[in-house]
RNA sequence: GGACGGGUGGCCGAGUGGCUAAUGGCAGCAGACUGUAAAUCUGCCGCCCCUUGCGGGCUACGGAGGUUCGAAUCCUCCCCCGUCCA
């Protein structure tokens, strides 16, 4: 079981730092927590992401490990810790971000969706119920609830029906964890239900208020990051989190580009995860604690400086920029390695920073800083 | 000296009378990426002009002539490269 515990909150903000305590580690948030779909951060090893950057939680996709291995196969192996050699957290997204990023292969019902596999084209079906059975044969951490993630825009009346659906989804899923719970015995796995209803603020605490009956451990604030401009997505944390339990975890769900970090916890989120700093990392965008860098640009083909002259990762205290460069464009594997080192290492600092200034009461004036960051480098 | 083959935009390489400023690939330049179908995708990529639209002008397929309404594509000569034979 996930239990939470807030350690200092912000005076002027939503914003506060914690403890979220875990079968498998505590973890200190606000967290940001790298994605793993396939049971790895693409580029890094096991021991990259707990000995140099000390990432307490990581993000597994039910999915994609559903098709592949399969979650019996898993099982079998020990579990996912176990499988993947991870001993620290796991939180597992349950597909229904692939509801949306696959939305050519699946079709919505009632009773679930039904997935055409992107890899041979067979057909499953997704059920809440199935959905949670997966994640318990996985053993993460944190489990989600199947979720419609709507794309952006849709209407009103489109929203409202899939919030519902996915309210109705939730509490299938709660009861039939909850079920499970009784017969197998005690439970060291957490169930999050997801807060949706698109870019509209009154489906927004609608929902909310509808999940917060659940009684969960966290609650999750999804369909965000669909392709919205990016004050929306403020502004439907802002519509969603004061109807959530202050006492429970809130968790924005695939969020946000490096200089959003804070916007997020300003607004009361405590756990993010988000592809962009492995994706973009091997796309040769980089963040840095002066803006973007992108490593391609002529303009670093013969600099000798470290990514972020301010960074302390293994690439930036080993490598030129010119270096990266010439990896990134020779199409060599290192240079991924290297660049999602680093990101991920931005990211986790940015963090670090967030918890500390909440800890000693600067985050306000940590904010305004972050907020004064020029976009590009240099 | 002779016989073949070949010289195309930064490179490789299509194209063998008009639809060709010229397919592709690579390189180059820029952009996108947000609970990962992504080490992916998109755009630009001869020069100049009009803020403009499938717009206009110039230069270009080794060189120089020629045939033709029209040539990278056909003809003539020349130059260069490769292979082979003397």
């Amino acid at each position: 079981m996930a239990r939470f515990e807030v350690v200092a909150e912000c005076g002027a903000t939503r914003a506060r730092a914690g403890l979220l305590h875990t079968a498998h580690g505590t973890i200190e948030t606000p967290v940001f927590m790298p994605v793993g779909t396939q049971a790895t951060v693409k580029g890094l090893t096991q021991r990259d992401l707990a000995e140099e950057l000390d990432v307490r939680i990581l993000l597994a996709n039910t999915y994609h490990l559903f098709l592949r291995p399969g979650h019996d196969l898993i099982r079998r192996m020990g579990g996912l810790h176990r499988f993947m050699s991870w001993p620290r957290a796991i939180l597992t997204d349950s597909g229904g971000y692939q509801v949306f990023s696959l939305s050519d292969l699946r079709k919505i019902e009632d009773a679930g969706v039904t997935f055409q596999s992107h890899l041979d084209g067979d057909r499953h079906v997704f059920t809440p119920e199935s959905t949670v059975d997966v994640q318990m044969a996985l053993g993460s951490d944190v489990m989600m609830v199947l979720d419609e993630c709507p794309e952006y825009p849709v209407s009103h009346e489109y929203a409202r029906a899939s919030m519902e659906r996915t309210v109705r989804w939730a509490r299938s899923a709660f009861a039939h964890y909850r079920g499970r719970l009784a017969k197998d015995g005690t439970g060291t796995q957490s169930l999050f239900p997801i807060v949706q209803g698109s870019m509209f603020a009154d489906l927004r605490r609608g929902c909310a208020e509808q999940l917060v009956e659940l009684d969960a451990e966290g609650y999750a604030i999804g369909g965000l990051s669909v392709g919205e401009p990016r004050p929306l997505s403020f502004e439907m944390v802002e519509a969603t989190e004061p109807f959530l339990p202050r006492e429970r975890p809130h968790y924005a769900m695939g969020v946000g580009m490096a200089e959003e970090l804070a916007e997020y916890v300003a607004r009361g989120v405590d756990m993010m995860d988000c592809v962009l700093p492995s994706r973009n990392a091997r796309n040769g965008y980089l963040f840095t604690s002066q803006g973007r860098l992108i490593i391609k640009h002529t303009r670093y083909k013969e600099d000798p400086r470290p990514i972020d002259e301010n960074c302390g990762c293994y690439t930036c205290r080993n490598y030129s920029r010119a270096y990266l460069r010439h990896l990134y464009q020779a199409g060599e594997m290192l240079y991924a390695v290297l660049a999602t080192r680093h990101n991920l290492r931005r990211y986790l600092d940015i963090m670090r920073e967030i918890r500390q200034a909440i800890l000693l009461g600067q985050f306000p004036k940590y904010l305004k800083t972050v907020r004064a960051v020029p976009v590009e480098v240099e």
